[in-house]
DNA sequence: GTTGAGCGA
């Protein structure tokens, strides 16, 4: 009941080139931000579009909720309300049947091992930043598992970035046809590029990784890339 | 361009 113990807001419609210091800049005014911070895709880094701010006194968030919320930044109108508590894993069920006003006034209980295991200690030497399997800690090795369990995770984990890599080459390479700004990206490129273009054999050949769904009507899935930069208003 | 972040026993 009452009301939770952390003022945080949501903002939502944020330009893709506002950063953190963008939300703190226009929020702080309205009273003490504990925390201001943009939320950025893990895939690409660029800004998802929406970002969190944490107030340390309610009517300041109540303030900024009031004056922000639909007000314009970066040339991108915004939306700022409440957050969510951000539980049930990453936050990443969404029900439809869920309203806004649930969980502010609701009472739940904290799952044990939600958030509330932001700490993150492991069990093995009950210290945070890893776990038990990957703990440092030598006194509970039990036997050098840890060696041959650690090895076999990383040659997996490396496997599988490789195949999801090779994924975005394809992707990144569709849109380096189209523009060359992004296609020219040194860094993971210049590790699979022998691997990439050159495993099709023949570029010549027209049969791309799509496998020819192009060719028809309407093969044509997307018109614009992800990556538009919003602009002040032009650039001439 | 719309609810995050760290994956688990």
């Amino acid at each position: 009941m009452s009301e939770e113990v952390e003022y945080r807001c949501f903002i939502g419609g944020l330009a893709w080139s506002t950063s953190d210091r963008g939300l703190r800049d226009a929020f702080e005014k309205y009273g003490h931000l504990l925390e201001a911070k943009v939320v950025l895709d893990k895939f690409s880094g660029r800004s998802r579009g929406f970002g969190f701010i944490t107030f340390d006194e309610k009517k300041a968030m109540d303030e900024a909720i009031a004056a922000m919320n639909g007000m314009d930044l970066d040339g991108r109108t915004i939306t700022v309300d409440k957050a969510q508590p951000l539980q049930g894993g990453s936050g990443r069920d969404h029900d439809g049947d869920r309203s806004r006003d649930r969980g502010y006034d609701r009472d739940r209980s904290r799952p044990s091992g939600g958030r509330g295991s932001g700490g993150g200690d492991c069990f093995k030497c009950g210290k945070p930043g890893h776990f038990a399997r990957e703990c440092p800690d030598e006194s509970g090795r039990g036997g050098g598992g840890r060696y041959s369990s650690r090895d076999d995770r990383y040659s997996g984990k490396d496997d599988r970035y490789g195949a999801k890599d090779d994924r975005y080459s394809a992707k990144d390479d569709r849109y380096g046809a189209k523009e060359d700004r992004y296609g020219r990206d040194g860094g993971r490129d210049g590790g699979r590029d022998r691997y990439g273009p050159d495993r099709n054999g023949d570029r010549s050949g027209g049969r791309s990784r799509d496998g020819g769904s192009r060719g028809g009507p309407g093969g044509e899935r997307h018109s614009r890339a992800p990556y538009d930069r919003p602009r002040a208003g032009g650039f001439h």
